[in-house]
DNA sequence: CGCATATCAGGAGCACTGATATGC
DNA sequence: CGCATATCAGTGCTCCTGATATGC
């Protein structure tokens, strides 16, 4: 008896629901691939002895230049309060430097190092061969269609400051 | 001087990579929309009193029918030892029912409530209304893109058992 | 003064591991 | 016996809230 009682568990939704919402929820699906994806990334990385948001720091640095933490922060979405620890874990390996600035001495300067580089390059041939992974069902057209789609609702809601509260 | 010094500070990277794989490395942008996604859920469900994971154990079994903790575990992805505090949170709100199971004593038999059905009513509405907000830019036609692409790398990499060593 | 910066302490939610007791 | 079930204890990561000290 497997349920198929009938009507006895079969509740009333009004029949207009269909039947597999909870499966095809958008933000079902973000919250179950992007677990899936992190725990992808995180093994692999892992085993190159870093973390993705070691891998958002060095290419930051790379591609924007030295900055202040704030800026970092604001570059990678990762919080001040996380990014000390990252940067430490990144200066004690030796993969970027911590200089204060002489221009505003609140301030540290962080700037990568040419072994953090080296470092960098081995993590992007890393993160390539795992994406390839990820999006292996998809076809070349339709990885570009996924990146667009994502692109467009997450700059959607990053812009979106939380309307004032008229009071 | 905002870090226009050269080539200093634009280091050799052969020329390859495109200048912001930050920001289109699909992982990043599942996880930052994923993020975000959550947030926008979480906050509409707290109103609500409830968090997801009520939603996903209700949806589940009325679409389903009622079931053991470990059925509900497999169907909602949730982890058996977090089941539990779910369980208890929602059977103190009135909205499921936990019995032993007369045919197995290891079971408990988790049913949902009239009232569990009314509430799950309201949590839908919720949603749909949350997901209008997060698929806001998307025309109907591109909403289901999206969601067929996430389901199909989310399959894709549900029912992948990890390859087996090659001993 | 207000504002930003770096740092530290800590919480909430989720994904996950491991151990235990119980019953199939 | 092996296996599944429910439960508890605890970890790690991410996101996020403070509070503090310092310098602009």
């Amino acid at each position: 008896m497997t349920s198929r009682a009938g009507a006895a568990d079969m509740p009333d939704d009004g029949g207009i629901r269909t039947p597999d919402r909870l499966r095809r929820r958008a933000s079902r699906l973000l919250s179950h691939l992007s677990a899936q994806s992190d725990r992808l990334m995180t093994e692999g990385l892992t085993k190159a002895d870093a973390r993705r948001w070691h891998y958002a720091v060095l290419a930051s640095l790379q591609e924007y230049g030295p900055g202040s933490q704030a800026t970092l922060s604001r570059r990678t979405g990762i919080y001040r309060s996380d990014m000390v620890g990252v940067l430490n874990e990144l200066a004690e390996r030796g993969l970027v430097e911590r200089a204060p600035d002489p221009g505003d001495r609140r301030r540290n300067v962080i700037t990568i190092t040419a072994q953090g580089r080296r470092h960098l390059r081995r993590l992007d041939k890393v993160l390539d061969d795992l994406h390839e992974e990820l999006l292996a069902p998809l076809l070349p057209a339709e990885r570009d269609q996924l990146v667009q789609l994502l692109t467009r609702l997450v700059d959607h809601h990053t812009q979106q400051a939380p309307p004032p509260p008229v009071p």
